[in-house]
DNA sequence: GGCTAATCCCGTACAGTGTACGATGATAGC
DNA sequence: GCTATCATCGTACACTGTACGGGATTAGCC
């Protein structure tokens, strides 16, 4: 059965891959090796990045380096590992913008930006990201990062912690809807006018506006103001602004 | 290709199934239907609920009903249209809860409780709602019954729309994590503390507490008072006051 | 009662997946 | 040169969703 996904194998291996730590076989009897880690990842992350995540599969990432599909597996044990590191790749290399000022207000915000960024630069991370996140050097520098941005406001250690797993979890939400947004958009072949006008009809016939007239209100409005079903965009203003307000009631509590 | 999400096939199909309204063929010449899509539909949630998401095939279902695989195809176009039927029915079968007393708090608690325990109840929701939900009568019946719980606040349409729409990120966002935490610690044979004991000579050898400081002590002190990675009971509860503390800052503005 | 057309059920087949297994060949140390 | 070691990779297997088409069954019509 496919996995999938990773701790299924060693997870000291898989410690060893991240942090590119040598493991126990040194001696260097046989061949040369002709592709490395990084190379593998990086052809990964490529795919992924521009075919979707559906296409990151062993045949392809392969064909993209010019070697068998079995070959992969002299650098990474499987699938789930080197989602693992991709995963932790991303993170190392992900831009961190510094905030202009030394509000923190600020500081949270070009985070969450920031991840936003990442997650619109490799779409194929919420996709991937279910599981808790591989403890490799990228991961956990980015955590590092973000986690001094919540450093002195008075909060306690596992308060820090959990105010960061909240933000982080908002803009991977956001992500989640804007990327669902984009392919229901992209894969079927009628867009979002499209689909409404087939569905009219029947929706009108079915859809009882009385019966649910909270639903017909909010949902008339909102399709008016997005010109579409959800609106992503819109949807990341509002959730950040009031995440920032319920974050700040908290801050202020302890400051003051 | 398989396809696995709906908006492939043709959305008045879906919506004639979501709604249950008789297709074209009216005309009852041929055989019989032993099956129903409620049956097929049901069979599936049982599958899924039981066994998980990832028993979900259509040849399992079939099983379970006493079927072949192919027969399905004759209540349901495809994998993609089951699933948005099997979101909709646990949507409308879900148990909602009357807050005690008339607070808009006590009522937004009380919907995501609900939720929670709708995520808790079928842990496959969240590895399947991905894109726009499906507009069957259950999922719209729970968007008129949780929009009322913010009418009356002063909010606008669209801010009541945003407002649902990130209480109900929020929930998901935890279940999400709680599930991985779930299945981490199940499919793995080694659970959290095994893993922690094997992995942690590696990562004392490659993790510089000095380079990381702020990661060092936070991941220490949340480690120690979760006694795991990540504490989704206590994400949810830190969340979920910091969210109505914020809606709270744009409600109360709009009432003064 | 026969005939036709529609409809259900389902056996077979296909393209695609992750990867276990083992054969083949290249390289370094003795 | 011998041997142990390792990289490469061809083949095979179990599994997925579902296209296709062939029987079997039934309703309406003459």
């Amino acid at each position: 059965m496919p996995t999938h996904r990773s701790g299924t194998g060693d997870p000291v291996r898989t410690l060893e891959l991240l942090w590119r730590a040598p493991g126990a076989g040194v001696n260097q009897r046989g061949p040369r090796q002709t592709l490395s880690v990084d190379r593998v990842v990086a052809a990964a992350i490529g795919v992924a990045d521009a075919e979707g995540v559906e296409a990151v599969t062993m045949r392809r990432i392969a064909q993209a380096l010019g070697v068998a599909p079995m070959s992969l597996y002299t650098y990474v044990p499987g699938k789930a590992e080197l989602l693992d590191l991709m995963i932790d790749t991303v993170c190392g290399q992900m831009t961190h913008s510094q905030p202009p000022d030394g509000s923190w207000r600020a500081r949270l915000t070009a985070i969450a930006d920031d991840n936003r960024a990442l997650h619109e630069r490799h779409p194929w991370l919420i996709t991937v990201s279910t599981a808790r996140p591989p403890l490799g050097p990228g991961v956990i520098e980015k955590y590092d990062r973000e986690l001094a941005a919540l450093d002195g406001l008075g909060l306690a250690d596992v308060e820090m912690d959990a105010a960061l797993t909240f933000l982080l979890g908002f803009v991977e939400s956001t992500a989640r809807a804007a990327a669902a947004a984009r392919t229901s958009q992209q894969d079927s072949t009628l867009d979002e006018q499209q689909w409404w006008e087939a569905s009219a009809p029947l929706l009108e016939r079915v859809f009882d506006a009385e019966r649910y007239p909270t639903a017909a209100r909010v949902g008339a409005a909102a399709g008016a103001a997005y010109e579409a079903a959800a609106d992503p965009e819109h949807a990341y203003a509002f959730g950040l602004g009031r995440l920032l307000d319920g974050l700040g009631v908290l801050i202020d509590s302890r400051a003051g």
